[in-house]
DNA sequence: TGTAGTAACGAGTGAACTTC
DNA sequence: GAAGTTCACTCGTTACTACA
């Protein structure tokens, strides 16, 4: 097995390889460019619908759950884009300012009954990232179940588990021991590892493969009746993906797939 | 044939539950 | 008690079924 940087590397190749993952990425970015120019409330609440649209985190299925969220974003410092950027960027490197902290640990929308909803980590860390230029490391699940996992494999002298890095400071503080450990000095490709190591665990390579890949990909499956000739377990998608990995094409997502395999 | 109703699916989160 | 796993939540979309 390679280093950690190895890894790393291939994992940006394949996804910045005209992935639909990257083409997103890059109409996100292009949208935090243009509203940069008229920076307000709802230059902030477009950000978010686009983020929340395209990583799926729900927030528009919470009531008033973007507006919240906005609105905490615009009182930190007000039309200073450039204040909240560096505010990003130095809790990333140190999370101890306490405004970004309880931009964090607030909850933003009520359910259907009135009631508090809860915390958007997620949502907030990908808003940070693009805000940062990919200065600032993503919070998601796919992160959180990957990194103990990783951690256990090459750096066994620390104990990172799933629990311990469910708060933001945690995590983030985890991130940098991960990131000096690796000496992947760049939350872009950490992130990079994380996500597609756990996109491929889940089974869900949708926005791994391009269209043609993925439609040849699940033809290839059907020509060989592997459909039919065993059992697709749904909850177990990830091990069917990495039993039949040999039959996509890209060679190297067939190499980050014998990666994935040591991922336990 | 068209409409209405039902079920499954997708994805990430947080809470609740189980295991060690 | 900590760690890990499962489940419910959310709702638009799609596919399927039942009925007029």
């Amino acid at each position: 097995m390679k280093d950690l940087i190895y890894y790393a590397d291939l994992a940006k190749s394949i996804l910045e390889d005209e992935k639909k993952y990257f083409h997103d990425k890059k109409i996100i970015k292009k949208i935090f460019e243009l509203t940069s120019k008229n920076y307000d409330i709802h230059a902030i609440i477009s950000r978010l619908t686009i983020i929340d649209s395209y990583y799926s985190t729900q927030m528009n299925k919470r009531y008033f759950g973007i507006e919240d969220i906005a609105n905490k974003i615009w009182e930190l410092y007000g039309n200073n884009e450039k204040k909240v950027e560096t505010a990003f960027i130095e809790f990333a490197e140190s999370p101890s300012n306490e405004i970004i902290l309880s931009l964090f640990n607030d909850n933003y929308g009520i359910k259907k009954d009135g009631e508090e909803y809860g915390k958007a980590i997620s949502l907030i860390s990908k808003y940070a990232y693009f805000q940062t230029n990919f200065k600032f490391p993503i919070y998601d699940n796919l992160a959180r179940k990957v990194l103990p996992k990783i951690f256990k494999l090459y750096f066994t002298n620390v104990k990172i588990t799933m629990k311990s890095i469910e708060n933001i400071k945690n995590y983030i503080n985890a991130i940098n021991i991960f990131k000096s450990n690796s000496r992947i000095n760049d939350y872009n490709k950490i992130d990079n590892l994380l996500w597609l190591t756990g996109k491929i665990r889940e089974g869900n390579l949708s926005l791994i493969l391009k269209k043609d890949e993925y439609i040849d990909f699940v033809n290839t499956l059907k020509s060989k009746k592997i459909f039919e000739k065993e059992e697709i377990n749904k909850d177990d998608k990830s091990s069917f993906v990495l039993k039949w990995s040999d039959l996509l094409k890209d060679e190297k997502i067939i190499e980050f797939c014998e990666f994935v395999r040591n991922i336990k």
